[in-house]
This record gives C-alpha cells, sequence and structure tokens, in this order.
DNA sequence: CTATGGAGTGAGTAATCACTCATTTCTTAA
DNA sequence: TTAAGAAATGAGTGATTACTCACTCCATAG
C-alpha cells in the first residue's frame, strides 16, 4: 500500500482528487450564474467550463440548486477575519472596515450582484446571507459602534438603521457603477471610500 | 356608426379594449415576474394570471423580453413629477425627495427589487433604468444639489460620489428588508426617512 | 494478473419552454 | 341578418431543460 503523500503526488500528475473536481465544478458555476443568473444558466454550459461531464455535477451535488447554496455559502463574508483587531478607535475601525469591504466588493463584484440579485427568488439565498452577514458580520461591526456611542462620538441611532444605510452605500457601489456604466468617473478605491466615508461619518452638511 | 362614448359602454359591460387586455397582461406579468424572476416565470403562468390564453400574449407582445420592457418602462421613475417644485430650500428639497422616494420604494417594494436584480442580466433592463434614472431623476436632483453648494450648504463633493451613496441608502432600504427580515424593527416610513436623512446630511460622527 | 468498487461518462428521458397558426369567437358596418 | 375583419384561442411544435442510468475506465487490493 502505497502511502498518503504517493497518492497525493499520482493525483497531481495524472488525476485530480474529488475534492479538486468538486472545486472546477464550483469555480465554473460561479462564473456562468454571475454571468447569467441562476434560472439563465444550464447545467450542460456548467459541465463544459468545468471540463467534466455533465453527469459528474450531479455526483456531486444532488440538484442545480444544491450547486448554487454550496457556490455561494464559502463565499459569503469571506476575509473579514483578516480585519486588523488591534484597532482601538471606532473611528479608525470604520475607515478599515470600509475599505476592506469595499476592495473585496470591487474583487468580487459580480458575485456580490449574482448574490443579492438571486436573494430576491431564493430564500436558501437569503437563509445563507442572514446566517453569514447577520450572523457574524454584525457582531464583528455592533461592538464598535456601541463603543462609538458610549464614547460619545458616534451619535446613538438605532443600529439597525445605521448598519442598512452603511451596507447600503457600501453594496451598491458595485450595483450601480454595472447599471450606470460610466456615469462615475472611474476612480481608485480609496477615493471613492474616502468619498463613503466623509459621507456616512460627516454627512452632506457643511456646518 | 355608434359614438365613442357608447363604444365605451359597451366594453366596459360585455368586453374589454385591447388596451385594457394590454394591461391585464402587464399587470399580470409585473406580479409573477416580481415573484419568481424573468426566467423563473413562464409564459403560460402570466397567460393564466391575466385570464387570457397564452397566444394572446403574443399578440399583444412579440416576445417575451418585449413583454419584460414593456412591463418596466412605464414603472420606471413614475411619481417623479408629483414632487413639490415651489421649494426653494435645496436641505428642504432633499427631505421631501428622500420621503417621496421611500413611499413610492414601499409602495412598490417588488418591482424595485426586481429591477435591479435583473438589470444584471438584462442590457436592455439597464438601459431603461439608465435613460429614465439618469437622463430624467439626476435632471431633478442635480440642480438643488448645485445651489446647495453654491450657497455654501452643500460640501462640493463630486455629485456621482454623492449621487451613488444616496441611491444606495435608499434603495437599499427594501432590499434589506427583503434579504434579512424581521432584524430592523418595523417602523414607519416617516422615521426611516428621517434617520436616513440624518445621516445623509449629518452624518454619524457627533461634532 | 485479476477482481473490485467507486468516479466519470454522455446518450437518453420526461417535462417544460417560448412561440406558432389554423380555427373559433366576437364586433361592427351595411 | 349577414358578411368580413379583427381578436382571441389553445393544441401543437421543435428546442431546451434538469436529471438518470447503464456503462466505461482505472487505481488499487488480493
Amino acid at each position: 500500500m502505497k502511502s498518503n503523500r504517493e497518492m497525493e503526488q499520482l493525483d497531481k500528475r495524472k488525476k485530480k482528487t474529488i475534492e479538486e473536481r468538486r472545486q472546477d465544478i464550483l469555480e465554473a458555476a460561479l462564473n456562468i450564474f454571475t454571468e447569467k443568473g441562476y434560472n439563465g444558466s444550464t447545467t450542460a454550459e456548467i459541465a463544459r467550463a468545468a471540463g467534466v461531464a455533465e453527469g459528474t455535477i450531479f455526483r456531486h451535488f444532488a440538484t442545480k440548486k444544491e450547486l448554487l447554496v454550496a457556490v455561494l455559502k464559502p463565499k459569503i463574508l469571506k476575509g473579514i477575519i483578516s480585519l486588523d483587531k488591534e484597532q482601538k478607535d471606532p473611528v479608525e475601525f470604520f475607515r478599515c472596515f470600509l475599505k476592506n469591504r469595499l476592495e473585496l466588493i470591487k474583487e468580487n463584484d459580480g458575485l456580490v450582484r449574482f448574490m443579492f440579485a438571486e436573494a430576491q427568488y431564493h430564500e436558501e439565498v437569503r437563509e445563507a446571507l442572514s446566517n453569514g452577514i447577520l450572523g457574524d458580520g454584525i457582531n464583528i461591526i455592533k461592538p464598535w459602534f456601541d463603543k462609538g456611542v458610549e464614547e460619545g462620538v458616534f451619535k446613538p441611532i438605532p443600529f439597525p438603521a445605521m448598519m442598512r444605510s452603511f451596507m447600503g452605500m457600501v453594496l451598491f457601489y458595485g450595483i450601480f457603477n454595472h447599471v450606470f456604466p460610466g456615469f462615475s468617473p472611474e476612480r481608485t478605491i480609496d477615493e471613492a471610500a474616502d468619498q463613503i466615508l466623509e459621507l456616512f461619518l460627516n454627512g452632506l452638511l457643511i456646518n
């Protein structure tokens, strides 16, 4: 019997492991889905893009919808952990967080738009988003918001209202540029983040 | 030959005019589309909901996609004219405009979410949105924004950046409540509008 | 070398789709 | 009353769909 190490080497040279095949399918599905939408994509097309037979998809995922959920689940909130935890200043936290989110959203532009588009029609997607963003994401933001309020730096507005507006500003960034191409002159992420942050922190009024 | 008046009365009693049939189909299509998405809806289902035969749909609209565009076009920006034009104060304008938009969005919740969801996949929808919102809508807002900047009330931030954030806060209101049901305790539109306006005008910071 | 089992395959299937068209039904003018 | 045209109909059509399954392939175990 060969060692695991030898088996892995063989696999790399000749064959793909089950997990690698799975990843191929997930990656292809992500690309096709984000381009054409869930109902606009066919399993045949995904199989072609993944370089497998159509039947292989259903060996890994029982249904097309199961594939959809499997595509989205691991993508939700990816990277939130990488946030700098040594921040002590609530304002600085929001600055870092916003830039981090905006970069993530720009990198995964199609994915984010796809997620929120399909969330309109699939309960499963809404649940995944709720569990991910509400379950984990908000637990990171809320303490910082509360801290800012306690320190007298932030206004004591209701957290959900703040959250809703903040997410709107950030998430709509990609949607806006996709729906209204060319309207917003192209700038760097930093510039966009600064503009959003300025509005979010200080508002439109001057005094 | 009967007068128009007589014909209309006859129609009301017995038959529907072509225009009324058209409206029936458009209304049914809107309901089905917003519930299941464009690709998730079938023309058979729409016909059933409209109380007509499937063939009748294609007598009024050459293709399903033509029906989609016909559904969305007249809905875009509906009601923008009703805005109070006698406002003189830029801040008051934004207050009125925001409440007006928020009411419109709450009333047409499914429609708004549907529009921006399908805009991801259909160039025609993006064009309709661009023409409608960018063509007419922004021409209403920009003068007020410019006026506010001239009067030294608003910060001279780039208009597209302001617009993007503003639209994000407003449009995301319905999406947020749909994707995260129950997270934001239910309040009146006025309350929500005030919260958004406070953030938009004065920001999160206190000083 | 041969047997075994699990991964991969792709032609096949029943269902469903957008769209068509021959036919029926209704409206109206004479 | 009737002729004629317009509108509505719904069974039919070919294309497409998600999903199945009998089979092949191949790495390993004995």
